[in-house]
DNA sequence: TAAATTTGCGCAACCGTTTGTCCAACTATT
DNA sequence: AATAGTTGGACAAACGGTTGCGCAAATTTA
């Protein structure tokens, strides 16, 4: 065979016109039944495909979802995409994909690329530097709707999936202090993100829930470098209060910060606990663990930010009803803690 | 703007034919200078693109590769991923994606609707228990290539890209008995996959290099759970000989161990030393890492295949010009030792 | 200056499918 | 039996771009 039968192909042969065959193979009505069945039969024994290329191109609609995010490899990201790919495929959509590497120039080219390939709608988490939105703006103009996860653009009227960091915080140092702990300390990040400030008001909530005093120097900004996290368990070491326990940014952030305790004669879960933020899928595998991780469902963010885009493109969704949704991360305890 | 500029736009403002802007757009020398110039001028003004569907219809060609793979969120295939979709787009291709879940089924349709969307070749990692290779011969008829890459079936005139794991196993012995290590254990993965018997091939020739006899019974095959490592890990120190090293299957594995021997008050790198296979990115972060990890460049092996892909969907390459690259795994030693 | 080339562009077909419209042949109604 | 209504299918255009061929005008050659 060297190249797939078409429609005309059959058409030919049961010396009928191609639209009677399209129609015949569709179900359509208007075709009796003895043709219709003819027509389905040859195009089972010839193992007729209709050519997904010629359908995209005459009906402008491609079954493709652009993806564009930072980084593949990043477990949170490819839980992600895991989740966007289950849900894309359950309604025959494809997935298309590109990696900004945090870059705002490859991120540009992609969602440029991506736009000549006619996807019909993008999923776009940002480089962790792009501040100029030309690029999404654009999309408008070609009505191809965008949906935003997890590093979503400070800009109005658009459609994002995010996780709100606060309520996760606010059950780890809930749990903390349920279990006895009342010198908390809190390894957060830079103070301009989003993320840091949540994790704050989460930390000010929980000791306002207990009537507590909240102590803003047990919570010191680190860069999410290891030196970093080395100098702020330094600084929280030396507190003049006895810390107990600490909650670290993220679990890259928890293991150095573990290993840094280690290293001054301190036994994790005795002399002090940790509870940490879920990057990882395999806490479970650290010698270590948190005692517990705040959770924040990149695969579920991922499919209902799938699920947004194809309500948006069945039409189920109007282009400016503006959905803004926001999963509340969770503590979740280490297996048998 | 409704719908975007197309060529016979151009034409028409111009008064041109749409195979003169056609050509044009192209650079064809049969076009003159002056009308050349005009109409891209006209198209930069327009911000015309060309629509990629029209020419995918056209051209019978998609720029599109497909990438089956069992599952995006095992860092050993998002590693991979992320080469294959660097390769990929240094030549313009697009990546569409889809997993199987290592489900056979799965991996069926996914192959079924690449072919529909008629991306031009395919990138396969196998799904574990799949056995019939129908879907992927009948690719054939329809000239679309395919690279395996790691999980390859057993079938023969394929290309593939695989690894190697006897090299990296004959360095990581090797480091052992460097450093005095005589009695090694290894917590090897069930006997009948490949990958286990090159490493236990491994074992015998670095052993064999050092004059060293090979002892079966210090090779024990697993089943990859946790609860398989440990009844390994407890077979191996029970051993009438001493052990002091470890081998174990991956890094997963080599965590379940490590966590099992200071369960056992073994005290690590002293008592006793791993050396592991990488899948994780992170074995940095794990608290007690091993020693030396034999890498198997993930990325680099996602990025080969596309290459060879690429060079057979370029004609430089032919179809059955078989190519079987196999990439040998190297022993890394972990940072600061 | 006539013939031969070259240059510059238009015409038309084509890729495979869908869909609006038209038409012939039946079938039913009175 | 004449009219109206229904049924089943054909025709053709359209989606946007590419490409082989033809043809006139401009240029070169003899």
């Amino acid at each position: 065979m060297p190249n797939p039968p078409t429609i005309k192909e059959i058409a030919k042969r049961l010396n009928l016109a191609a639209s009677t065959v399209s129609r015949a193979l569709h179900n359509h009505p208007r075709i009796g039944l003895r043709t219709r069945m003819k027509v389905q039969e040859l195009a089972r024994e010839l193992q007729y495909e209709p050519n997904q290329t010629a359908i995209f191109f005459q009906q402008k609609k491609t079954f493709t979802l652009g993806i564009v995010l930072p980084e593949l490899s990043e477990a949170f990201f490819s839980a992600a995409i895991s989740g966007i790919e289950d849900a894309a495929n359950k309604s025959n959509y494809m997935v298309l994909l590109g990696q900004s590497h945090d870059d705002t120039i490859r991120e540009q080219k992609i969602v440029e690329i991506m736009k000549n390939h006619r996807v019909d709608g993008l999923l776009v988490s940002l480089a962790k530097n792009t501040v100029d939105y030309a690029h999404f703006e654009m999309l408008r103009k070609y009505n191809i709707p965008v949906v935003f996860f997890d590093r979503i653009p400070n800009m109005p009227n658009i459609h994002y999936v995010a996780s709100n960091m606060e309520s996760g915080t606010i059950q780890a140092v809930s749990l903390l202090l349920q279990r006895g702990h009342r010198v908390i300390g809190m390894i957060n990040g830079p103070e301009k993100m989003i993320a840091s400030q949540q994790r704050t008001a989460g930390y000010q909530k929980a000791m306002q829930l207990q009537r507590l005093k909240y102590d803003a120097s047990l919570n010191v900004n680190a860069d999410l470098t290891k030196e970093g996290t080395r100098h702020a368990m330094q600084q929280l070491l030396a507190h003049k209060r006895k810390i107990t326990a600490i909650v670290a940014f993220n679990d890259y952030v928890s293991q150095d910060a573990v290993q840094y305790a280690l290293e001054q004669g301190l036994e994790i879960n005795k002399d002090i606990t940790f509870v940490s933020y879920a990057n990882l899928p395999l806490s479970s595998y650290m010698a270590f663990p948190p005692l517990a991780s705040v959770e924040q469902y990149p695969y579920l963010q991922g499919q209902r930010a799938t699920e947004i885009l194809l309500e948006l493109l069945s039409g189920k969704l109007a282009p400016d009803q503006y959905q803004q949704i926001v999963i509340d991360s969770r503590l979740v305890m280490a297996p048998g803690r």
